[in-house]
DNA sequence: AATGAAATAGTGCGATA
DNA sequence: TATCGCACTATTTCATT
């Protein structure tokens, strides 16, 4: 039966994005589990895991945590622009070191970067605000975050 | 030697603690590194983190993904503001089933909810604003992300 | 709540097609 | 790259303290 074949085999790439998928949904599934999803036997799986992990595909895995348990209720974004252009942006870097910081992206428009932070209080947030515009040179726009309808969903499995 | 115990024991709070903000940082950490890591026998972390789940601490357990190698290398942060603020605002509902939105924030400031998102291409991030406007019966203000430093770190464990 | 023991289940690796 | 087999390790439950 000509065609037959490559019409039901699902292709090695498709494979490694559901695998992919399916760890960003669950990233404690068992390698039996992802077998059975996809198909595959178990060291097939964990054979295509560990390659993902070493190409760097998969950067990790972390619990999801509701940050009120770890007495870090308040997060906000904050947006910084450095005080002085002509310095070179090293900024990420200066900032790295910084624990409260959860992102950090580079981004076009109005700042240079906007950062993801988590804090205790309104006190904490003033004392971060100014390690931040300290260690960077920068200044900030603070934009507080009252609620979390949701956030850290996973991408489709499409 | 009164007193010497309650210096050495950890309480139990610090523990739970102590667990959440391993399994943060490294979400496939077994209960019996976990053991190691806290001083309990395996059977005594693996209690505390099913009480974590039940309760809602931990959310969830993720793989972190190189998006680009889920072909949506292009991620923007989205501000949008009701076109009709008389309107109640149920905008996070309108938007749960958007699958290119990853976080939903209510936020004090200018708008009221700036979104996460990620996309395959400049012309997806187009159509993607185009659904989000629809749906939700908003303006968006749209932040292209450059490039990513560093995201989701996990807490402090202090 | 914590422990240790025991049954079940999963991991990781080498041989092999 | 896939599969199978096997030794090793982890998970999960339960009786006990």
């Amino acid at each position: 039966m000509p065609g037959s074949c490559t019409s039901r085999v699902i292709r090695m790439e498709d494979l490694d994005r559901k695998i992919v998928a399916l760890l960003a949904g669950d990233g404690r599934m068992s390698f039996t589990d992802l077998g059975k999803a996809t198909g595959l036997s178990t060291s097939a799986v964990h054979q295509r895991v560990k390659r993902l992990e070493q190409r760097g595909v998969i950067l990790g895995y972390a619990a999801l945590i509701d940050h009120t348990a770890l007495d870090l209720p308040l997060s906000a974004l904050i947006s910084i622009r450095p005080i002085d252009p002509s310095q070179p942006d090293d900024s990420p870097e200066r900032l790295r070191e910084v624990p409260e910081i959860e992102s950090c992206y580079s981004v076009a428009g109005d700042s240079s970067y906007i950062l993801i932070v988590r804090v205790a209080s309104p006190g904490a947030l003033e004392n971060l605000l100014a390690v931040i515009r300290a260690r960077a040179n920068v200044s900030t726009t603070t934009t507080i975050v009252l609620s979390t309808p949701y956030e850290h969903r996973p991408p489709a499995l499409t």
